[in-house]
DNA sequence: CGGATGTTTGAGTAATATCAACTGTGGTGG
DNA sequence: CCACCACAGTTGATATTACTCAAACATCCG
């Protein structure tokens, strides 16, 4: 019923080929939407809604599961907004358009966390979201939120939170982007994702990056080439070590001083 | 959730002594606080409350004005979060703070903007708000947005949409400091405020700047010597006529033709 | 009027982008 | 299964942008 909305005509991703989107998103939702078998049973932990303690709450709030297939497209810039969208598994990008066609990669969102928040203001997506691997994500439909916040002030309150969270984040990203240098981004980024894959209960020393150095510049206003040398550098001087896309940090505080020194 | 780190002990403002700062702001509101004389009526334009037409409304939404000089500082980061404050008259720049003690604006709030969201997350505001002029701006207690909220969906709705507003805004900010040349940050910020100083019914053509180079500089992400020259330059270009800090738009489509430029 | 703060401009430097060549790598089709 | 192709990543040489340091000048307030 509600995922009419849900399903795009998925065009190619970055004006070539695709390989592994797929026409139409799936909706794999069962008659009763479970997360039991998710990684993480609190999947919407920014609201702080567990299936367990509140079945009840969860049941209403989330109208399907979709699964996406790297490089799927969840929304795009200019669609109508009608709900936000809670990472269940996997990851995604959020990218920034201009007026002339470039583009930058405002978020990289890991699982647990709830996007599309952009798009109330005007009823329009600013942004546009990109699977950046096999991934699945739970719809929750703008209008059941609201219902939900106006009779729960508790999860009210979350909500609040929730996006004045995301305000703070993204003024704490333009910082990064205004007052650091291209090492420290850098180093920024990977103890940030560090911190966050810590926090979902993931090896906070080695990951996998889940983009192309293109993005990651993208995403710290750098060029690919600034990135794989930084990349190269920090592996050199024993910071990190990287194996194309397989990180592993050796020298937190080393980071963290890179990042400190003027 | 990563706000924790960007949770500071507040230094004073620029590491030196505060010229113009009070130790007590002063709430100079009458036991019904009246915004009639206000330069604007409709004071929350972004919530969209006007006194005329829902004096209730708004009486039980603002608790004080407070009426701030030159350099007064609003809220600091640290402060507990207890309210959001509509600019009546004058302007504010909202300032972030690194762990290392350096500092971005992170914001320049007109008349009739709304500030202080970012600190609903963790109770704590994450910024701080600084008078770039004598201003008076108008208390609203979260308690009782909130309460507001609860009672009046369409009231829930406008509040809503001001929090994904923030969002956005700051997303265009970081687009823009994340893929613009220095050349193209200043166009943009002239245009930008153009816009804004147009929709409250000021010249979009000629404004004076409350912002020092320096401040400019800050929150585009450039020195204030390279501010300085392209203000400099843009003038013998016949893009803009500036004085000090007046500053007049001779060529729209020129600045608009500079961003797009690849 | 005078000091402090803010602004402009110049010269040299450091950081990052650009251009370019080359190397790995994973998926696809022969 | 292997060869190939497209794409991703690395690395070098050079160009460009914006920063730094420095000096002079302007402006605002007390």
């Amino acid at each position: 019923m509600q995922t009419a909305t849900h399903i795009h005509v998925v065009p190619p991703f970055r004006g070539g080929t695709v390989k592994f989107s797929q026409p139409v998103l799936r909706d794999v939702s069962r008659p009763t939407v479970s997360c039991l078998g998710c990684s993480l049973r609190k999947i919407c932990m920014p609201l702080d809604v567990d299936e367990l303690d509140a079945p009840e709450l969860f049941g209403r709030l989330v109208s399907a599961r979709v699964r996406l297939r790297k490089g799927d497209v969840l929304f795009r810039a200019g669609d109508r907004f009608t709900a936000l969208y809670g990472i269940r598994m996997g990851s995604c990008k959020t990218v920034m358009l201009t007026d002339d066609g470039s583009e930058q990669v405002a978020g990289y969102h890991l699982p647990a966390e709830i996007i599309g928040a952009e798009g109330i203001a005007n009823d329009v997506h600013v942004s546009q979201a990109v699977a950046l691997e096999d991934s699945e994500v739970c719809t929750l439909p703008f209008d059941r939120i609201e219902a939900l916040a106006h009779e729960d002030v508790a999860f009210q309150r979350r909500l609040y939170r929730l996006f004045s969270d995301a305000i703070a984040r993204e003024r704490s990203i333009a910082l990064m982007l205004g007052t650091m240098r291209a090492e420290q981004r850098l180093a920024s980024f990977l103890l940030d994702l560090a911190q966050r894959y810590h926090v979902r209960g993931y090896s906070s020393t080695e990951f996998v990056l889940r983009m192309t150095r293109e993005e990651i510049g993208s995403h710290l206003g750098l060029k690919l080439e600034t990135v794989s040398r930084l990349f190269s550098r920090f592996d050199v001087e024993r910071l990190i070590q990287v194996r194309g896309r397989v990180v592993k940090l050796l020298d937190r505080i080393g980071l963290q001083h890179l990042i400190a020194a003027s």
